[in-house]
DNA sequence: GCACTACCTTGATATGAATCAAAGCTATAA
DNA sequence: TTATAGCTTTGATTCATATCAAGGTAGTGC
């Protein structure tokens, strides 16, 4: 199978493109992040066996819906997701961002039903995981199945990350750890820690956080002006790291 | 292995006790909230033997600590526990209320480590499952295997529960919901589900729900004066649970 | 039984973020 | 290029909940 050729804000020019051309886990260098870690290379084979590559997803179409029969969990390979649910009322709720090497689609292991909605940020390269396989082929592999467990352990505990800053911190102590979330998992792959692109609205930034736009509007100015950050738009730069922690109030 | 008599809130007197005297998974009542449930007998009995069956937890002791070891998850079998974070700035987050039948300690998996607290609201009755022999288990009975993912995933959609609880809804709504949520858990372990007694401090609630002692109080004198409950200290009586589920406006 | 401590309730006031309002900016399509 | 729709910023005002303060209540141990 191969993949068309795309071109993500993650994936920047040719060199991705033709690496993206004919991924394998073996030889994909988000491999250190995602499922395959700790594995040995005839066991990654067999992963990388069950793992179906589609062609990528493009902006704002839905990878799947709330309610939607589950059948997989999804690698990002590149580009970003959101993972939402609707309230009753209508409204939404962000409920996490996914960048590439992360996995997202867990919350619909409990009822074989998504709980959430995902959606495409921008174009994203994905690795369908079946569920089915992956039960199947984790008994099989102690230590599959061990990471995969982590990666669920993983997840509950950025939640509860996510819980306390909701319920303890102020908007400016909000906006600040989600950057400071974004720039560390910017390096884990390699990237620039201080100057990226953010993916995702003012709006869905809000919404994860629990503020209103105007709200985050207003922290990024306040931070601009404390020559903590350099705001352009999405195009962020931050000029004082140690600044930005403090006022995040995280360790 | 015997256990004590124990007397907790949750086991009501003698029959209880010799109920809980010799405790299998075979016999529990609440085995069909815990991890027995969908595994065969033979299977169910060995799931039994890895289990651990110590000495009730008193009240206010510790199960466990942030930053301990992690070696087990822990079913409850009596009383109630809760989960908490300690904030770097000293403050507490509460993560989580356990009852009878579910499960506490999951957020150890992913580090080895427990991320955050776990203390008994009153005297409880526990299970420890040793998480090694669990995940050796698991490999040999895909059900339970399955199962766990399951436990583990539920986890996760609780927590988005409570985050868009605390990022959209108000104080009353976010009272009302709590108070459903004991309400439904206990109806699951065939308890009444309009009367009760709630295990945690007004703090302990103004903390999951990220709100302060004082609007806690208030919310619930509200509530009682809309005739929407009785209150009696932590006695609780629902008295119009659609009037409730209005307030929480959840569907 | 009494004293102590922790917990709970109620009232008055302050405040951070929401809401309302309007204008500027960006990106996409015709 | 202009039109258009969505996104972002900034300001003025409002409001829900926090904070401060004080008194009441329940449970525990001596």
């Amino acid at each position: 199978m191969t993949i068309p050729i795309i071109n993500t804000g993650d994936s920047s020019g040719l060199v991705a493109c033709t690496h993206d051309y004919q991924v394998r886990c073996g030889n994909c260098r988000l491999n250190s992040l995602c499922l395959p870690l700790a594995l040995e290379s005839e066991d990654i084979e067999q992963l990388d066996s069950i793992i179906q590559r589609s062609k990528p997803l493009q902006k704002s179409n839905h990878l799947y819906r709330e309610g939607d029969a589950f059948q997989s969990v999804f690698a990002v390979r590149s580009g970003t997701l959101k993972a939402y649910k609707t309230t009753d009322d209508g409204r939404e709720q962000v409920t996490g961002f996914y960048f590439p090497g992360e996995i997202v689609g867990m919350d619909g292991i409990s009822n074989n039903t998504h709980a959430s909605s995902a959606k495409a940020l921008e174009t994203s390269a994905l690795c369908e995981i079946p569920f089915t396989s992956l039960e199947r082929l984790s008994t099989l592999m102690p230590s599959l199945q061990r990471h995969f467990f982590q990666l669920m352990s993983r997840e509950i505990t950025a939640d509860q990350q996510l819980i306390t800053l909701l319920s303890k911190n102020s908007a400016d102590e909000r906006v600040a750890a989600l950057l400071l979330s974004i720039s560390t998992r910017n390096s884990r792959r390699k990237l620039s820690a201080t100057h990226f692109r953010l993916p995702m609205s003012r709006v869905d930034i809000g919404n994860y956080l629990g503020l209103t736009v105007e709200t985050v509007s207003r922290v990024f100015s306040r931070m601009q002006k404390m020559d903590v950050l350099r705001v352009d738009n999405k195009e962020i730069e931050i000029l004082d790291i140690e600044g930005l922690r403090g006022v995040a109030e995280i360790g």
